[in-house]
DNA sequence: ATGATAATGAGAACACATTATCATATTGGC
DNA sequence: GCCAATATGATAATGTGTTCTCATTATCAT
């Protein structure tokens, strides 16, 4: 039986408050603030344990470890910021995708992901 | 300096030949036609330098190696078959991508990725 | 044709994120 | 409060893709 544990609370909280999808590391680091000596392998843990319960969404970026974010915020992409490295929640979406399928192609899904300087990057320029 | 081999030969011509992006492995088994005994550790090599000379664009999506193109297409974007797994060149693309960025943000690029069943995975449904 | 040098192939080594191991600690139904 | 079962943390192990090493081979300016 699942147990409630004073690591996944904070794991899940992290998750909840952060407005944008966080890294293994990153989540990690931001637990450790209500679990002191928490484990990079006990956020692996929790994280798969949440994904499966469909709370926590994955994240999947071209050339980056996963982000996770947590579930249930209705379609949506994301932006990453070239400089510090954070990935951020964009609203919306874009129609006309299945113009660009070739003849006999099948979309079931699409990716989006804008790149470039985030706000804070972008005003401390360089 | 640059030496002009029968593998470089080899891999560049299957670059070019293939519509769509190759994965290292692809790019190896293709290239063995014309360079039997060809290794891996080559590929890599060409594909490095041949990067290096703006040749050859790198393609990257989420949650997969790598696939690699001949340079010099124009802007374009890739579609993903779920099920063979092979990447495929998209024409064109979208506008209206900067009504998605938040306050402050600057977009330097931009990543699409469309996925499900191609052509040939279409018909021969399951 | 020669020779300096770049390129190759096989395999070992690496990088990295993720997962398994295992002894210890915590949870929660009783 | 007890105790079986689950969770944790440290660390080793894994997996995968990529790069390095090094002895051998091929290229090409001369």
């Amino acid at each position: 039986m699942q147990r409630d544990t004073a690591q996944r609370r904070a794991i899940r909280r992290v998750l909840e408050e952060s407005g944008r999808p966080l890294g293994a590391l990153e989540v990690l680091q931001g637990s450790r603030r209500d679990a002191p000596g928490l484990g990079i392998a006990t956020v692996y843990r929790a994280l798969k344990a949440l994904g499966a319960k469909g709370e926590v969404a994955t994240v999947e970026i071209p050339g980056e470890p996963p982000r996770y974010e947590a579930a249930g915020k209705g379609h949506h992409h994301h932006f990453l910021c070239q400089r510090c490295g954070k990935a951020y929640e964009l609203g919306g979406c874009l129609g006309g995708l299945k113009g660009l399928l070739p003849r006999g192609f099948k979309m079931t899904t699409h990716e989006l992901l804008l790149q470039g300087r985030c706000a804070a990057c972008a005003r401390g320029r360089r």
